[in-house]
RNA sequence: GGCCCCAUGGUCUAGAGGCCUAGGACACCACUCUUUCAAGGUGGUAACCCGGGUUCGAAUCCCGGUGGGGCCA
């Protein structure tokens, strides 16, 4: 029975590195028919965030990434949060200690950072030099009282290989390793020490794992074994690295979670983007959900490199979920970013003849994201209270107001407003007056919407309605000549 | 600095010795469709880091270099 594990520290919020490995958990143990786990390494107090944890629950949750076992949900290896295991790490570290395994050390960081220093400048890499390893008892009782640090007793020969599941055979020297700590000396045990006795109390049989952690490993394994433990199975995914081949941070804009979704992209888009982030399905398909992932989902075909990501594509990915997804799924997802805007589409200022679904469907071939969605659809809602410059400059001209005036007059009568009706309406006028369609077209455009792009005239009219597109057409027949010549004034 | 990982177009990647004249996707460019902008369709530019081996044959295996990344402070 496979029993993967994420485990987060709730040191801020759910970053997208993090939301790929929580993926590639989750997606390995939907695979296995195994089990995901979702732990609290809130062990660093001091590092903590206030309302981390619970976010990155939430964040989790957003992307369809459910646990089976974590700290709400509970499950039979509890409790899923470091902070409430202390006894358990004791009890590991006293064993560790009667058996010699772990030696307590004295050194003063004081001392041990001039030693480290002297090391550095005779070029040799900086080790723990062993003051304390050989303490006798005695030694250890006159010290008494002095604080002290506990360190693993390294084994002096050999090496420890991590069999990584991705990158085979990694080979440490433990010439190359020093006698790591594994209590501080406030009596917090170390993270990687935590973390195997976690590990194991959970029962996990496969640690998949960021790139960075691939060098911990060695003290980890030495750890499981020294405390009799079975070892995982482990697997380092590699890391997502920002644009310019540096670790992801602020300063490369959105790489939360959360900030993308107040960019309007879809959870089902950012799961199946970062999906491909260093995965690659078996088949060349790249548009798919999670559980068409699970299908094909193998260790074996994680990439090695570290991936650059890159928001085009991720966009590209969210407009064709835009596309694709049931227009009313959409809409509800589309209701924020409308009130972002100050629109209510149940209560709008004006309201067009389309409901919101029929709005989503207007609009969606040409957004990218929710908010380009609510953007583009907001001049369903709300009077058209400025047009845009280039256009009034292009479109708007002497005549163009009486060409307006003509079409509300038309529009006003014509029995049915459908986009059939009203292009064959178009074209009929155009031909009286002995001009071409585009321009009436573009003018119309202008006067309903504001803007010069846009969905196609004839549905936008029809989504708009009878009453609204009558009344801005008239506005904007009185305004045209004026703002035309306001535009081409110096 | 020491140790570890990695290396296919700008980006994500396919490729597990001959199927490679290196495939797909995003981006970019052109054309097409068209009332605009998109979407769609068609076509195009663009990559095996370098140097040595191994082999009849290497993007694929080995070694070295270079470059990028990570960990330890």
């Amino acid at each position: 029975m496979v029993r993967v594990r994420y485990a987060p520290s709730p040191t801020g919020t759910l970053h997208i590195g993090g939301a790929r490995t929580a993926l590639f958990n989750y997606l390995y143990a939907r695979h296995e028919a195994g089990t995901f786990v979702l732990r609290i390494e809130d062990t660093d107090q001091a590092r903590e965030v206030e309302g981390s944890a619970d976010a990155m629950m939430e964040g989790l949750r957003s992307l369809g990434l459910q646990w089976d076992e974590g700290p709400d949900v509970g499950g039979p290896y509890g409790p899923y949060r470091q902070s409430l295991r202390q006894t358990r790490y004791q009890e590991a570290l006293d064993e560790l200690r009667a058996r010699d395994l772990v030696y307590p050390c004295f050194c003063t960081p004081d001392e041990l950072q001039t030693i480290r220093k002297a090391q550095q400048h005779a070029g040799r890499p900086p080790r723990y030099p062993g003051t304390c390893r050989h303490l006798s008892a005695g030694d250890i009782k006159t010290r008494e009282g002095r604080p002290f640090v506990l360190r693993f007793r390294l084994p002096e020969q050999g090496a420890t290989v991590v069999d990584d599941l991705i990158r085979g055979p990694v080979r440490f020297e433990h010439a190359v390793l020093d006698d790591f700590v594994v209590r501080k000396s406030d009596g917090m045990p170390v993270y990687n020490f935590a973390v195997v006795v976690d590990d194991h109390e959970m029962a996990i049989t496969h640690v998949i794992r960021g790139e960075e952690h691939l060098s911990n490993t060695p003290k980890q394994i030495l750890l499981f074994q020294a405390l009799g433990f079975d070892l995982p199975a482990f697997a380092h995914v590699p890391m997502i690295l920002a644009p310019d081949r540096s670790k992801l941070s602020k300063r490369h804009g959105a790489t939360s979670v959360a900030e993308y979704r107040a960019l309007g992209i879809l959870p089902e888009a950012l799961v199946n983007y970062l999906t491909l982030l260093g995965w690659s399905p078996p088949d060349q398909e790249e548009f798919f959900p999670l559980t068409h992932a699970a299908e094909g989902f193998t260790l074996e075909r994680i990439q090695h490199t570290a991936a650059v990501y890159d928001q085009k594509k991720l966009e590209w990915m969210n407009a064709r979920y835009l596309r694709e997804l049931p227009p009313a799924d959409v809409a509800v997802r589309v209701r924020p970013f409308l009130a972002d805007l100050g629109i209510d589409p149940d209560r709008p200022p004006e309201r067009p003849v389309v409901d919101l679904d029929g709005a989503v469907e207007l609009v969606r071939e040409r957004s990218r994201t929710l908010v380009d969605m609510a953007d583009q659809m907001a001049f369903l809602y709300r009077p058209v209270t400025s047009y845009d410059p280039a256009g009034v400059k292009k479109h708007f001209g002497p005549g163009t107001g009486e060409h307006l005036a003509t079409l509300a007059e038309a529009l006003e009568r014509v029995a049915d407003f459908s986009p059939d009706t009203l292009n064959a309406l178009y074209q009929t006028i155009a031909d009286d007056l002995g001009i071409g369609r585009a321009v009436l077209i573009h003018p119309t455009r202008l006067a309903l919407t504001g803007r010069t792009v846009g969905p196609g005239l004839f549905e936008l009219m029809a989504a708009l309605g009878r009453t609204a597109s009558v009344a801005r057409l008239r506005r904007a027949a009185s305004d045209a000549e004026a703002l035309s010549a306001a535009a081409s004034a110096p």
